[in-house]
RNA sequence: GGAGGGGUGCCGGAGUGGACAAUCGGAGCAGACUGUAAAUCUGCCGCCUGUAGGCUACGUAGGUUCGAAUCCUACCCCCUCCA
């Protein structure tokens, strides 16, 4: 008999789990185990593409195990060759600090912080000698790498593969002998590395870890994986308004797995809305305003989503100016100070040029009136609301 | 060590002496339509001034020329193959 709980914890939002008959056995077992989760101080921002995964780990915390938090200080260094990476700039020791601190703020705004051990991998690399690396790197061969997806298409079609490419796996496997790593979890572009990290333990004697590949998140553009350089993400520090505007602006065919991925909402539920959506019988929009709730309401506070809903309502669906997020345009130094110059002050369109493309394209209004022309500020009256495109607004000051 | 290929705007990728601020695609922005969805259509998409013009830009530095992203020289960087 599987504990049901256990059931929805390796199915909900899980994309695979090796060896599964063996983690449901470590699970039963009663022991606390060791959840090992990496991190890579060189990004580091939270967004909900992570938090699939750290959901995962709060949940097995739940249950009485211990989350290990692996800082990379050491893999920073080398990039991590899933996914197409230019070189990456070294970072400095502080740089590296500052970022581990962000990103844990961050990271306990889901797991939690007193179930969680934080381990850097200078503890075990800085005494690494070259015969350490030698011994390491001696147990694999080139084959088995190129065995991998990535770098075999990367390989046969001709682009480069750093060597240091083919040592990262080796260190991320290493981390887990250094923390005798029961349970590795990752999206499932680490499915490779963690692997190595298999067969790494076993080498050295110690029972293998079992991996937990949870799926990656579709980022807001419909497309590619969420990730911040290809700037389709939503980060979990963002504005409670920004966050719910960015979720409103998902594609549909999003809003499921978003549902089951990142909110607590219970499967039927999502399994209604499914329904629901598939015949018509309710606009997505509604669907969608929830998920954007649920997940400020996660990251920020009931109230900051209700407020957020309803600032979202006001603005966005009929069209109001917020109260807030409003850039104040203060009394120009020239006399003569246009409208466009005044705008690029204020920040909201990035130079004159720009500012007057919007301006021919019908894009600016004052007080809801379409504004065509390069006015000068002076002669607009004060206290207007100036609105740039869909989003952006500012304010000429009363005074 | 040898042979070859290449460095162009946010990205991809044309262009190989003037008509190139640079075809085209993607991304992005804006307008229409909407549900800040998708799809679609339209426009924009270096900066400054204005709508003529000026400045900066095609790896870096020089040179040839009335004129170069395009030719020459040197240098830097990247890739592939052979050893």
């Amino acid at each position: 008999m599987i504990n049901p709980d256990l059931k929805w914890l390796l199915k909900r939002g899980v994309a695979e789990t090796i060896v599964e008959s063996e983690l449901l056995k470590l699970l039963k077992s009663g022991k606390p185990l060791r959840l090992k989760q990496g991190f890579d101080p060189s990004c580091p921002d939270i967004h909900l593409g992570h938090v699939v995964g750290l959901r995962k780990l709060r949940q097995f915390q739940q249950l009485g195990h211990r989350v290990i938090l692996i800082v990379g200080d050491w893999t920073a260094q080398i990039g991590d060759p899933s996914g197409v990476s230019t070189t990456r700039a070294m970072l400095s020791a502080e740089e590296v600090q500052a970022n581990a601190k962000t990103y844990m703020e961050q990271f306990f705004k889901v797991v939690d912080k007193e179930k969680t051990e934080v381990r850097w991998q200078s503890e075990w690399f800085s005494d690494f000698a070259l015969d350490d690396v030698i011994r390491l790197t001696s147990k694999f061969t080139v084959a088995q790498f190129l065995a991998r997806e990535d770098f075999a298409k990367r390989y046969s079609s001709g682009r480069p593969i750093a060597i240091t490419e083919l040592l990262y796996p080796l260190l991320q496997a290493y981390d887990s002998v250094a923390i005798e790593a029961d349970v590795e979890f990752g999206g499932t572009d680490q499915k490779f590395n963690c692997l190595v990290g298999r067969e790494l333990q076993q080498m050295v004697g110690q029972p293998p870890q079992q991996v937990f590949l949870v799926p990656l998140l579709v980022g807001t553009d419909g497309n590619q994986k969420m990730s911040k350089s290809l700037g389709n993400y939503i980060g979990v520090d963002e504005l409670p308004s920004e966050v719910y505007g960015k979720i409103m602006s998902i594609p549909d065919s999003l809003i499921i797995d978003y549902l089951e991925l990142v909110t607590d909402i219970p499967d039927e539920e999502i399994a209604e809305f499914k329904t629901q959506i598939a015949n018509q019988s309710v606009n997505p929009m509604t669907v969608k305003k929830r998920l954007a709730y649920e997940i400020v309401a996660q990251f920020h506070s009931v109230q900051a989503a209700g407020e957020a809903e309803e600032h979202f309502a006001r603005v966005f669906q009929k069209g109001e100016v917020p109260d807030e997020a409003v850039v104040m345009i203060n009394a120009p130094t020239k006399v003569d100070s246009t409208l466009s110059a005044e705008l690029t002050n204020a920040g909201l369109t990035k130079s004159r040029s720009e500012a007057r493309r919007l301006l021919t394209q019908g894009a600016i209004e004052i007080d809801g009136e379409t504004v065509t022309e390069d006015l000068v500020i002076a002669l607009i009256k004060k206290g207007s609301i100036i609105k740039v495109g869909k989003r952006r607004f500012a304010k000429i000051a009363d005074n």
